[in-house]
DNA sequence: ACAACTGTCTGTACGACGTACAGAAAGGTA
DNA sequence: TACCTTTCTGTACGTCGTACAGACAGTTGT
């Protein structure tokens, strides 16, 4: 039989490259067939619609985060997850074209299940029982799905995001334009409110939920 | 000048409706005009173009939340919280098509705000700092929608969602069929892996945050 | 060596989408 | 009664996902 002149991985990180460069809406089957220069249809031989497509994309993404950051001493449990957090975060901020997709993902791929596995042990080495430990990462992978999320829905999605601060500023600006009479403690927060889109706020929250799963 | 036939809540509540009935996909400019019997670009006459109907739907959906819940004793500030959260958890479950559009939205609507400003009064009521209950505040929100977000990217997106206990047997399956061999913490934590989308997690998350946000 | 087979890719087509643009309809105001 | 403004209709365009049919090119069996 005739041969693929790609391979899967290829025509993942095209699609990739058009969602980092141009945003949700540059992703189209069409636009990866135009990239791969081919017809739109020859991209339903390497994926069966644009639905695989994006968890394709999305396990690509995921798979990026440094995984080894969970590897360590027992001790150091608590070192391996905020590593680890912060290491998908980081990637996930670098591609937030593709942040909604990881959102409406089943979550059951191998680098997700390799992912669970090794948060399951740091948990464990914790000193929290299994199904503490399954609670736990799910509130974890919850708060780092969730606060990408929120931080990229203020962005245009396309890659690089604005650096840290400006984006702060301009969530600052958001509020400081809000009619925020009626709200007087919301009026006192504006200066923290503005940092909630930052990764000092993630870790504080991170931190926060370590600590309550770990106990007083 | 002639008079609207609809106004704005109307068309809000009909798109919503199309939403729930439907799924996601059964949102669209032209589904709505459908269902108001009118033509297409009508709709243009009360929102300036789809990202703004979205915008007003997921604020509409915020505001189905029971913000009251909010309100009481300082002594009490735990249990505002929790019932809150839990209130709006299940008016996200109720409506689960608009769910991935309060990811996507900046959530400084009037609505947004003054679920902000109750949830500030009652980490204040805590004890904790304007900038602690600020970091607090958004903590709880990244955990409240990004579990319903999850939660809701295992279903078709069509109200009413199948009750709590099927959604759990079925993630049982599916982790079943999956191959576990290389994770065997992951194996032995599949019965409470399945039940990370239920209401029973949602309340443990939350309870180990609001724990390690007020300290130990 | 040649024919048959089978996956890969092309070409064409369809219905649905968001929305721009121009004009008709209808009620308030002069 | 004549105008004016806003609402809504009608038509149109480009883009999307993808179904369907067939051309093409290696592989396999003889």
């Amino acid at each position: 039989m005739r041969p693929r002149q790609f391979d899967d991985q290829q025509v993942i990180d095209v699609a990739l490259g058009l969602l980092d460069t141009g945003g949700p809406g540059a992703l189209s089957v069409r636009s990866v067939a135009a990239a791969l220069n081919v017809n739109p249809n020859a991209v339903y031989t390497y994926v069966s619609d644009k639905a695989d497509l994006e968890a394709a994309i999305a396990e690509r993404v995921l798979g990026m985060a440094d995984l080894s950051a969970l590897d360590g001493p027992p001790s150091r449990w608590r070192q391996r997850i905020e590593r680890f957090c912060l290491s998908a975060r980081e990637v996930l901020l670098e591609h937030p074209g593709a942040v909604p997709l990881l959102m409406r993902v089943p979550l059951q791929g191998p680098v997700a299940l390799a992912i669970g596995e090794g948060l399951l042990q740091a948990y464990r080495d914790a000193g929290l029982s299994n199904p503490d430990a399954a609670r736990a990462t799910y509130a974890v992978i919850v708060h780092l799905l969730g606060s990408a999320a929120l931080d990229v829905a203020e962005t245009p999605g396309t890659a690089p995001l604005e650096p840290e601060t400006q984006r702060v500023a301009a969530r600052r600006a958001a509020f400081d334009a809000a009619p925020l009479d009626d709200f007087p403690l919301t009026a006192a927060a504006v200066p923290t409110m503005a940092t909630w889109v930052s990764q000092k706020q993630f870790r504080w929250s991170l931190g926060r939920l370590l600590d309550g799963v770990v106990g007083s």
